[in-house]
DNA sequence: TCTGGGGTCCTAGGACCC
DNA sequence: TCTGGGGTCCTAGGACCC
């Protein structure tokens, strides 16, 4: 093995795991591999989409977001399977111990993708040595196919990741820009969505390139600052460092759920708020967090989408309360058409420690459940004013007792 | 028979304060 | 008589990504 010897900047890879849920399911149960297989929300119900598929699938031109009726459709012998997110999960944490083998410089993007800086690993042999070992070692011993960009920044690894799948290792060097990235259609560049593909055609940029002889000005104009983090991109630069701390600032935490049929039925609403804020509130616990800030999600029959939030002056982070406020919310802002969709969003996040610190929590608990609460629901109606289409709540039965502050909560509401 | 669920970041307007 | 200018916080929506 030779020695290498980086001469200036960095060296970074960008690790992606090819068709990832399909991969893991293929590596459980072999006898999937070489089949038409996708991943599928709710497989049995009429609203399920394909999450991931595998690459026969998408030969049969299975996509990504897909309904699941219009893929089987497409493919009537389309093996189907529910995630399955603990499998997921550790399948995760297997590939990153790997990664970690190699530098402690590891940044986790989402549950599949990864930046390592190796900059310092000359040791380790040449940058294509050891993104070959890795991507061996993953194969060999989680069955999981990957892809590996190399680049001297994390939006080129990431760019040059993705030119070659499944199984490819693509060096992108700045020199290499003009043949490798710039003749490309911009929608291909991370970070160019439909919607600002469609504002950079106007201004005739259509290849990535022409993004890099673009007019500053426009730029900032149609896109903000956005339009210039763009074209440094393009330009094949970004000093964003491999954070591997990254993960554990996180800003919120959240659950969302599309009901089976669009409803009115406020027990069907209540039922679900319940759930939902029992679900953050598991989540909030798990990570010792608490949170000052609750937005809820309300998806209209027809996909329109509104989000309201209510920033407390003390933090909360028990069902009880993500629920009552969550509720209180719904009440003053639903305008009584049937709903698809809602959600429940803890915001403005901080460790529960660092809570207890600023105030004692349980002193704080208790005061929670009498005045402060009661606070809560006063500044939102004077806020909102006395919604329309209120009407009385039923008691949510549920296995739990029902807390003091639970009863009075639902003793206002009906008077 | 359309289109899930988990996130992050940015923008713009209004309230409020000095 | 028709009203500055800057800063911060909060809220709602939009764009994007996996």
């Amino acid at each position: 093995m030779s020695v290498w010897y980086p001469k200036n900047g960095r060296v970074i890879f960008h690790v992606d795991i090819n068709s990832f849920y399909a991969s893991v399911e293929a590596a459980y149960n072999p006898s999937l591999k070489g089949k038409p297989l996708a991943i599928a929300g709710n497989p049995e119900e009429r609203r399920g989409i394909i999450v991931t598929s595998s690459y026969e699938a998408r030969a049969k031109g299975i996509k990504t977001t897909m309904p699941l009726w219009q893929a089987k459709n497409l493919c009537p012998e389309l093996i189907v399977l529910p995630p399955n997110f603990d499998r997921y999960r550790h399948a995760s944490q297997e590939i990153f111990k790997l990664m970690a083998e190699i530098t402690p410089l590891v940044q986790p993007v989402s549950i599949d993708e990864g930046y390592l800086d190796i900059t310092d690993c000359y040791e380790l042999g040449s940058p294509l040595d050891i993104a070959y070992n890795l991507q061996m070692r993953i194969k060999n011993e989680l069955d999981l196919p990957c892809s590996i960009g190399i680049a001297p920044n994390k939006f080129l690894a990431k760019m040059a990741s993705d030119m070659k799948k499944p199984m490819g290792i693509t060096v992108l060097r700045i020199r290499d820009l003009p043949k490798k990235l710039w003749p490309r259609q911009i929608e291909e560049m991370y970070g160019v969505g439909e919607k600002t593909a469609d504002k950079l055609r106007r201004i005739g940029v259509n290849k990535i390139g022409d993004l890099v002889e673009a007019d500053r000005f426009t730029l900032r104009r149609i896109l903000g600052v956005n339009g210039e983090r763009l074209q440094e991109r393009a330009k094949g630069i970004d000093p964003s460092p491999v954070d591997p701390d990254a993960i554990y600032d996180f800003k919120s935490i959240g659950n969302s759920e599309t009901l089976r049929e669009d409803t009115t039925d406020e027990t069907v609403i209540a039922t679900l708020l319940r759930r939902l804020a029992r679900k953050v509130a598991v989540r909030l616990e798990r990570k010792e967090v608490v949170a000052q800030t609750l937005q809820i999600m309300i998806r209209y029959h027809d996909r329109r989408t509104i989000t309201r939030s209510l920033t407390h002056d003390e933090y909360f982070f028990m069902e009880d309360q993500i629920f009552a406020i969550a509720n209180e919310l719904f009440d003053v802002n639903w305008n009584g058409e049937p709903i698809r969709l809602l959600g429940i969003t803890a915001q403005n996040l901080i460790e529960k420690e660092q809570a207890v610190e600023q105030l004692n929590l349980f002193t704080y608990q208790d005061h929670l459940e009498d005045e402060a609460l009661q606070k809560v629901i006063d500044q939102l109606s004077e806020k909102y004013g006395e919604n329309p289409f209120k009407k009385i709540k039923q008691p949510v039965n549920n296995d739990r007792p029902t807390t003091s502050f639970q009863k009075d909560f639902l003793d206002d509401y009906k008077s």
